[in-house]
RNA sequence: GGGGGCGUAGAUCAAUUGGUUAGAUCACCAGACUGUCGAUCUGGAAGUUGCGGGUUCGAUUCCCGUCGCCCUCGCCA
């Protein structure tokens, strides 16, 4: 490579007009106009225009002949301002143009299965296949760039903070409940595994209990499930952990984080603190444990107003100790057709309701098929209590509560999506408290924890772990964006009786508990501080502040929703030589 | 595992009620052109309509199966 560059392609301007640089790059766009040759030449940072001209340099022109797109080519000429009437405002460096004495070719390219641009999408399966590629466009590049940004401020953040930054182990024990193990052969130990980690979450226990007080990591967790839009087999999560602290202290720290990523990254000054709102809350008013604040047709409850109602949908629900609430869509009775009413239908349906009932407010008189039913106090009660007025279309659920505020809190997002109710560029965060520390699960037919086994009970609710365990709260808190988990966390159990009683509530035996958190356990009875701590989700927050549609934009290989590498073909079959030093034999398949 | 959507030239898309030689734009190839920046102009090449089967005189179109990608439910303490 003779000529390396002086500059790059983004920062050539009016003021080093005159001078002779070389750049180098990739050919964006060529535009031959015979004697003349326009060349966009990229790089990471820019674009700068080239001009090859036969009259002023003849001997180029062969060689610019051969230039196609992709081309990566080292260019050296005089920086010139562009004549009168064709700068492009568009370019960074659109005043100035570079007038080629020479030009090296450093590497041809074959035609690219798609076209480097951002105007074109190509489909995601190609994107994947050819990855490489699809990361020379300037706007995955600034994703990744941005995300490099993120992290960057959180280490520093954390640094200047006196976090101690420790790796944790990628080869662990495997340990039940959570999310399913991605699992590793020991060749040393055959018919024993390795589990990769879901997330260091003992290891961060244990550093408190080693001492390190402030420890953060910025890691990789692995979970074997489906993938979604915001959920990929391996992503990385900011994780912490401290001690001798309450709530209020993890909660302060982790909000200076996301101050400082939100004005580093978008130079938006965020106000803290944060809102907070209860659990309870945010599932009767959004029916969401992750509250999207960023509009409001909030979940009513209309259950005093129906208390008598004849109706067998209102009364039957109510009887049977459940609930009738509703939300307000402002001025959209005319918008929703017949047809997309029963869409609605479909969508409840499929988190347990059995339907949507709705009204329509018109000029002095109502339409929905419930108005027969209805007397006309409850009708007055409806129109009051949403002070409804004319166009307003009113959507009500009945049945149990729990499933009534679910199916009402997926009305409200899909009708705010719909209807276009999100403005663009808002961010609207807020933590979640007072969990319930368990949940009651059907399918085992057992309590089992909403956070994790480690999660510490609040301590005004002590007492009801005997009594009312249900009703038990946890220390636990989430972080929630734009109807987004971006993390959460909890204020650890640190003594070792109160984690055996966490345990036999949860069903799991002595031996089964020290079994599997043996370790653990024994660890508690060394002098464990008090501690706690939260982990947030990079991808997920590098997502909202990019506005970048899936995770896979901003994780720069990602996988498809079978999770597989398109560019590696990861995962492969492996040689039977391979298999027979792990001891392990494939089974057929049925 | 369940539900839904998509699959046509290298790329992005089109193709009437099932109808004759499957089109357009960009990219590609050849040529023209000294002020373009989505360059322009002339010409050219480019297709197993994902794959397999079925219905039909005839299938890109309808049906069944299958594969891949996307969204989603379950799942993700």
């Amino acid at each position: 490579m003779k000529l390396k560059r002086t500059h790059t392609c983004g920062e050539l301007s009016a003021k080093n007009t005159g001078s002779s640089v070389i750049l180098n790059g990739w050919v964006e766009t060529r535009r031959d106009h015979g004697g003349l040759v326009f060349v966009d030449l990229r790089d990471r940072y820019g674009k700068t225009q080239v001009v090859f001209s036969t009259e002023r340099n003849k001997d180029l022109h062969e060689k610019v002949n051969q230039l196609k797109l992709e081309y990566v080519i080292a260019v050296k000429g005089k920086v010139e301002p562009r004549p009168e009437g064709t700068v492009n405002p568009k370019l960074a460096t659109g005043e100035i143009e570079i007038n080629a004495e020479e030009l090296e070719i450093l590497n041809e390219a074959k035609t690219t299965p798609f076209e480097i641009s951002d105007s074109i999408t190509s489909a995601t399966e190609l994107r994947l296949k050819y990855r490489y590629l699809d990361i020379r466009r300037p706007s995955v590049q600034r994703i990744l760039i941005q995300r490099s940004e993120i992290i960057k401020a959180l280490r520093d953040y954390y640094g200047a903070n006196g976090f101690v930054d420790v790796e944790t182990p990628f080869l662990v024990k495997s340990t039940p409940g959570g999310a399913r193990n991605y699992l590793v052969p020991s060749r040393l130990n055959h018919g024993s595994f390795y589990a990769l980690p879901e997330s260091p979450q003992i290891y961060k226990q244990l550093l408190m209990l080693a001492g390190l007080d402030k420890y953060y990591q910025i890691v990789k967790c692995l979970r074997d499930e489906d993938l979604r839009a915001d959920r990929q087999p391996e992503f990385t999560q900011l994780d912490v952990e401290m001690s001798f602290v309450d709530i209020d202290d993890v909660i302060k720290t982790t909000e200076g984080a996301v101050a400082e990523v939100f004005r580093k990254s978008l130079g938006i000054k965020l106000e803290l603190p944060l809102q907070r709102m209860e659990y309870s809350e945010a599932m009767s008013k959004y029916g969401s444990d992750k509250p999207d604040l960023r509009f409001g047709m909030q979940l009513v409850d209309l259950g005093d107003i129906v208390k008598k109602s004849s109706f067998k949908v209102f009364s039957d629900a109510l009887s049977n100790g459940g609930a009738v609430k509703g939300i307000k869509v402002e001025s959209a009775a005319g918008g929703f057709s017949r047809k997309n009413l029963d869409d609605l239908n479909v969508l409840v349906q499929g988190v347990g309701a059995k339907g949507v009932l709705w009204i329509k407010y018109e000029e002095n008189d109502i339409n929905s098929p419930a108005k027969k039913f209805l007397t006309p106090e409850e009708i007055a009660g409806f129109q009051q209590k949403f002070n409804a007025k004319k166009d307003d279309l009113v959507l009500i659920i009945a049945g149990p509560l729990k499933i009534t505020n679910l199916a009402l809190g997926q009305l409200r997002l899909h009708i705010a999506n719909k209807l276009n109710l999100i403005k663009k560029g808002e961010f609207k965060l807020c933590w979640v408290v007072e969990f319930p520390l368990f949940e009651y699960s059907e399918e085992e037919k057992k309590l089992v924890s909403s956070h994790h086994p480690f999660t510490s009970p609040k301590v005004e609710d002590m007492p009801l772990l005997d009594t009312e365990p249900a009703k038990v709260r946890a220390r636990a808190y989430d972080l929630v964006l734009n109807g987004v988990e971006l993390g959460g966390g909890s204020i650890r159990i640190h003594r070792q009786d109160m984690q055996k009683k966490i345990f036999s509530l949860l069903g799991i035996s002595d031996e089964e508990a020290k079994e599997k958190f043996g370790f653990l356990l024994e660890a508690f009875e060394y002098g464990a501080p008090p501690h706690g701590g939260i982990a947030l989700g990079i991808d997920r927050f590098v997502m909202l502040l990019t506005g970048a549609e899936s995770i896979r934009d901003v994780i720069a290989f990602p996988k498809t929703a079978k999770a597989v590498c398109l560019m590696t073909n990861a995962p492969s079959p492996v040689t039977k030589k391979q298999l027979d030093e792990l001891g392990i034999a494939v089974k057929e398949k049925e």
